[in-house]
DNA sequence: CAAGTTACCTGACGGC
DNA sequence: TGCCGTCAGGTAACTT
């Protein structure tokens, strides 16, 4: 489900909400996610800590606890965190649980299952990129991210330049969504080779990656199926979609029908005449 | 080694 | 109605 800004989106929702409360107890559905769900042992260091913070990095979740572990939760396609009254039912689906001390439950609720909760013991970013986020390369809304840290990156690659943005090592955050409307607002063809990408034209691109997320996160983010933030209201950026799901429709900007290719197993869609 | 493909899992949808 | 194939917001293991 969750690409950078609906991942902000459920953040945001989700500090007035956790602040300060106390972990009491927690349950799970014993289904497998990715990996194993929280052993006994791990389960048990969250028992009566209280949460400190709440961020995101990537498109993870991480929660800090003051008995200085942290909660790092990754929503893969389908999942999603909610806070719900303890006495409302369990959803289909729902994996993982936490008590909260003002009888709320946060619950994880992850339909295909390729998410991932993981208890890391520390709270420190530093251990935290050594120990989790070892691979990921930098924020797209940082100041690291520009067209020239692109450029540079990109080298003589070989691969698409749609492939290159998705790529975690180089950027995280952007998923097929948003890649694909980055690339209709920058004007650039998703199929060009990564090395034939010039400095005017990363600069432009990194610049429309950055204003695409910002739009999203601010709108809520996108709602595709099912998507909702943390108090279960959906976001409105689909609205906004230029490409993303519009084959055969005509481009905005100039009418040409928008066409639909695969891209490393990844539906593609792009106005012929406006990307080049 | 870089780049593309498959596997992981469930559910929705369209065609027959 | 139901069975089958296809596809879906992500990632990592695997193959070429």
């Amino acid at each position: 489900m969750p690409e950078l800004p609906e991942v902000e989106v459920i953040v945001q929702g989700l500090r007035p909400l956790l602040m300060e409360c106390q972990i009491v107890s927690t349950g799970a559905s014993g289904k497998r996610l990715r990996h194993d769900l929280p052993t006994t042992a791990e389960k048990e260091l969250l028992r009566g800590s209280r949460i400190t913070s709440i961020h995101r990095r990537a498109k993870y979740v991480c929660i800090s606890l003051d008995s200085g572990n942290s909660i790092i939760i990754h929503l893969g396609m389908t999942g999603n965190l909610g806070v719900f009254p303890q006495k409302n039912p369990k959803a289909k689906h729902d994996h993982f649980w936490c008590n909260l001390s003002n009888n709320q439950q946060l619950r994880y609720n992850d339909t295909r299952r390729f998410g991932s909760i993981q208890i890391v013991p520390t709270t420190q970013e530093e251990e935290l990129n050594r120990l989790v986020f070892a691979k990921l390369g930098p924020e797209p809304l940082t100041d690291a991210f520009t067209g020239s840290y692109l450029h540079k990156k990109a080298g003589d690659k070989t691969l698409s330049v749609k492939s290159f943005i998705m790529t975690n090592a180089i950027v995280v955050g952007i998923g097929n969504i948003y890649a694909n409307e980055s690339l209709f607002l920058a004007g650039i063809d998703p199929r060009r080779q990564t090395r034939s990408m010039t400095g005017d034209e990363w600069q432009k691109l990194a610049k429309c990656i950055k204003n695409v997320l910002t739009h999203a996160i601010a709108c809520g983010g996108s709602t595709i199926n099912d998507f909702v933030n943390a108090s279960q209201q959906g976001g409105y950026f689909q609205i906004n979609f230029k490409v993303y799901g519009k084959n055969g429709q005509p481009c905005l900007n100039c009418e040409s029908v928008i066409n639909q290719v695969t891209i490393s197993g990844r539906t593609t869609f792009f106005c012929p005449h406006c990307q080049r």
